[in-house]
DNA sequence: GACCCGTGGGA
DNA sequence: TTCCCAAGGGT
């Protein structure tokens, strides 16, 4: 037998238990009349998407302390922004907050709009961030589903569907429980609780204020919500980088295409990457002695690199298209993970 | 709907 | 080590 789950009860937890972070305004802060800045709550909601607290809080300071408006970030170059937001992935979310930030100044004057379709139709801005912005920054009664929700109703209601094609009937539960009122502080009880109580493995179900709601709980079972299907086994790709540094540590680098797999950034030159072992085809004259290899995970597929280095003295030209990258630049270019470690490994080599 | 798109930390 | 997956969006 249990109790259908009450919002209020949520949001009384919310009110002792809730996180400080630095782009929420907490519960008492607003009941004092303080707003929350859309702009800041837009850039976190684009750094929070599929990437953790931990990791978005130095880049949110960052990028805040640097561009403090979106009329700022408006006026920025997109160069200096790929820059900024190396390191933490999924680098269209970097090209569209500026599309975005250009959008919102040109044709809002520089406000955000404050309703769910209007936001939806901003670059970058999907189901999700549209009605997190709508209700956090402008206490809109919208219904906010990220990983978090979808977690905590489906183990509230066990829905047996598995994810993702449950997603419109937790959709569907979600919004049977979102209040009128509050529902910004609803939208972000919910993902502390997933965050926090009901985590994915051992949810702390003692400490629930909907333990009792629960029938997940009831079952005896609630961290085998929510279903998942079988996924697809993660493939393994090869190729070779060739790391071109000159005897000052400069280092040869290029842009990669505006869109696709890192696109925009910057990178060392490489061989296709591909299933089979590649051929050596060194972009550049030689020679190229071996210098380790590099391993990284993408979302979709294994990488493993091979690395290559040719000393080069110092005034080499760069080639065209191409630019050297002092020692003291490089910490500052738009490379991305997987590209540091081909010249971390480099770098190793050309110091023995 | 299916597929593409990063990264780092925890278990 | 290996696997999971975190405040998803675009095409």
């Amino acid at each position: 037998m249990t109790t259908r789950p009450d919002s209020a009860a949520l949001l009384a937890w919310y009110d002792r238990h809730h996180r400080r972070l630095p782009w929420r305004i907490g519960p008492a802060d607003r009941a004092a009349g303080a707003k929350p800045d859309p702009y800041r709550i837009w850039l976190s909601e684009v750094m929070l998407q599929q990437t953790t607290v931990t990791a978005v809080k130095p880049y949110f300071e960052a990028f805040l302390a640097r561009w403090p408006r979106v009329c700022d970030l408006a006026a920025a170059d997109e160069a200096e922004v790929m820059k900024a937001w190396a390191g933490l992935g999924y680098y269209s979310r970097a090209r569209n907050l500026k599309a975005c930030a250009d959008a919102v100044a040109e044709r809002h004057g520089g406000r955000f709009p404050d309703t769910e379709a209007a936001l939806l139709a901003l670059p970058g801005i999907g189901a999700y961030t549209a009605a997190a912005i709508a209700a956090i920054a402008f206490d809109r009664p919208a219904t906010v589903v990220d990983g978090n929700v979808e977690r905590v109703v489906s183990r509230l209601f066990t829905v047996e569907e598995p994810l993702p094609d449950a997603k419109p009937a937790l959709k569907r539960l979600a919004a049977t429980l979102t209040p009128q009122r509050r529902a910004g502080d609803f939208a972000q009880a919910m993902m502390d609780l997933g965050a926090t109580l009901c985590t994915p493995r051992k949810p702390a179900c003692p400490l629930c204020p909907w333990s009792e709601a629960c029938r997940g709980r009831a079952a005896g079972a609630p961290e085998t919500y929510p279903r998942r299907r079988a996924k697809a086994e993660r493939p393994t790709r090869r190729g070779i980088a060739y790391v071109a540094m000159r005897s000052d540590g400069a280092v040869l680098l290029r842009r990669r295409p505006p869109k696709g797999l890192l696109g925009g950034m910057s990178e060392v030159p490489s061989t296709d990457w591909t299933p089979a072992a590649p051929a050596e085809s060194p972009p550049l004259p030689g020679p190229w002695a071996a210098a380790g290899r590099i391993e990284h995970t993408f979302t979709h597929f294994h990488l493993i690199l091979e690395v290559r280095l040719a000393r080069r003295p110092a005034g080499d030209p760069a080639p065209d298209g191409f630019w050297w990258s002092t020692a003291a630049d490089l910490a500052g270019e738009a490379l991305p993970s997987v590209m540091r470690k081909v010249v971390g490994a480099a770098q190793k080599a050309f110091g023995s």
